[in-house]
Formats: C-alpha cells, sequence, structure tokens
DNA sequence: TCGTTTACTTGAGTGCATCAAGGATCAGTG
DNA sequence: CACTGATCCTTGATGCACTCAAGTAAACGA
C-alpha cells in the first residue's frame, strides 16, 4: 500500500495519532522490503516462515486466496529465497520453506525494519506498558 | 494491502500490540471502501478532496507517482464520484473536485470506517490523552 | 522569441488480489 | 475396492495499484 489508509476527517487528537502511526508504520515496512528488492507481500510471506509449512495454511493466516499464495511463492522461489518440496504425507500439499538465502535476506529484512523497534525505544518501560494496556483496551 | 505489514518476530509486548494495530487499522479501512465497492486507493483519495485541488497536489501529499493519481482519479471520474475541471488560472492543470454523489460516498464512507472512532471510544478521555501522548513520542 | 520548467497524460511493465475452473490426491462410505 | 465428495493447490482471466519513461501542452523567464 502506498496510499495511505486515511485519514477521514478525525475529529479527535488520539484518532489523528492512530492514522499517523499506521501510515508511519506501513510506509516504514514498504520501505525495509524495498530495500532488499522484496515488495510487502513477499517480506510478509518470507517472514511466517520460520518453519515450513503448506500453502494453505499461510492463506489462511493472511486472509487472502490460496492463489495469490501461490503467485507470491512462485515469484520468491524464483528469487532463490524459498523451496517448495511435496509432503511426504499428502501429496497435494506442499511444504514452504525458505532456503539460506532465504533466511539471510529475512534477517536483514528484520533489521532493516527498525520503525516498531525504534519507537517504542522511544518510550520507558512503565510507559510501554501503558501502551500496550491502551492498545489492547482500545483494541476491545 | 491484503497482507498484513508483518511480523516480523516482535520482541517486545508493545511491538506486538502496535503491529495488531496497525493490521485491524488497515482491514477495517480495506472493508470499510468495499463496503461502497470503492478500493482502498480510491476511499484515500477521495477523502481528500474536502476542496478542489490539482492533481501534483494529491500525488505529493499522498506520495505516489502523478500518473498514479492520474489513473485513479480516471477510475472515480468513471463511477461519477469526482470531476476534473480545467484551471482557469493555468490550463495545463486540473481541478478534482468530488460531485455530489462523491460527497455523499465519502460521508458514507466515513461512517462506515468506524474502527479509529470505536477503538478510542473504548477509552475514557484520560486514557485517550495518554494514548495520544504515547504515540506521538513514540513517533519521536 | 526561445529554451526551460511545470502539470498532466499515455504506454509499457510488474505485482497484488480475486474469482472461476480444473487436476490431483485424500478420506469416508457402501 | 470403488465411488463420492472434500481438500490442496495451480492455472487463467481480469482489474487495480504502482512505477518509470516518454510525450504534449502550457507557463515562465531571459
Amino acid at each position: 500500500m502506498a496510499l495511505p489508509s486515511g485519514p477521514v476527517t478525525t475529529s479527535s487528537e488520539a484518532e489523528a495519532a492512530l492514522f499517523d502511526l499506521v501510515d508511519v508504520y506501513d510506509r516504514a515496512y514498504e520501505a525495509a522490503a524495498a530495500e532488499l528488492s522484496l515488495s510487502p507481500a513477499q517480506a510478509c510471506v518470507l517472514g511466517r516462515l520460520d518453519e515450513r509449512r503448506g500453502m494453505g495454511a499461510l492463506a489462511e493466516e493472511l486472509g487472502c486466496d490460496a492463489s495469490n499464495i501461490t503467485q507470491i511463492v512462485v515469484r520468491l522461489e524464483a528469487l532463490g529465497l524459498v523451496t517448495r518440496e511435496p509432503n511426504p504425507r499428502d501429496r497435494r500439499a506442499r511444504l514452504v520453506a525458505r532456503t539460506p538465502r532465504g533466511d539471510e535476506i529475512n534477517h536483514r529484512f528484520a533489521t532493516a525494519f527498525t520503525f516498531a523497534r525504534t519507537a517504542v525505544g522511544r518510550l520507558s518501560p512503565e510507559e510501554q506498558d501503558q501502551l500496550t494496556a491502551l492498545l489492547r483496551k482500545a483494541l476491545g
């Protein structure tokens, strides 16, 4: 997403702050991915392969169509970051796993995406707890 | 954005809460747009036309290429939500403005996108102020 | 007036996303 | 075992977002 999610005319300071946070977060995520020549979607999928898993599991977790995952994984495979091995227990299924290079790129991405880390780092430990509690409450 | 922006392995509760917030926010934005048969980008542009303005101004504010705005505006125009009038002061430029129907749809979108409102609404006024202050501090 | 800059559009190319349809395999039942 | 139906994934088609390169038209400045 290049275009921001908002603002609708914000009626309160808190809403505006939420929007700013989301906007900056999304842009930072996109920028970190771009540094490694990945799309946000590719970085997202790569980041969820700490263990090998099936396409369907990815699609469900990410809330999108399986065919979408197929395409993204095909591109990651073409980049040499991921493999699709047959699943010995179920020959319909395929297990997606990061290659060593995929591990490296994923690690570099985690390093490049400093936004959440540094944002939280600006707060004292007590403030971090406060923020967590407030966000959890706001999320309902 | 259908796929979420994260998580990279989160190292703190606060980071995880931030991620959850961003994810839920983005999905809610997308869902509200979809209710009105708009893409997130279309809803975004439509929401920034409280006054008529040029394509270039939109592109700069949204941080994307002018040709991207052209396409989105063309589609909004085809939907009857927006007009592109010539700018009498500068015949290179065109002023984009919402039509009455565009106003209506935009208002309905603002109503449908309840996430920020309801999230903030779960907090007391003091908590809202706290949250605002914490987010502002975290944003640096 | 002439060259440069500005504002926007067009065209090509890539990727994300969804839907519809299909092939292969699995699993349960008769 | 053979069927039937569900499951896992891929393929194909389509639309939108996004970017870059190139082009048109108008404004601006020397």
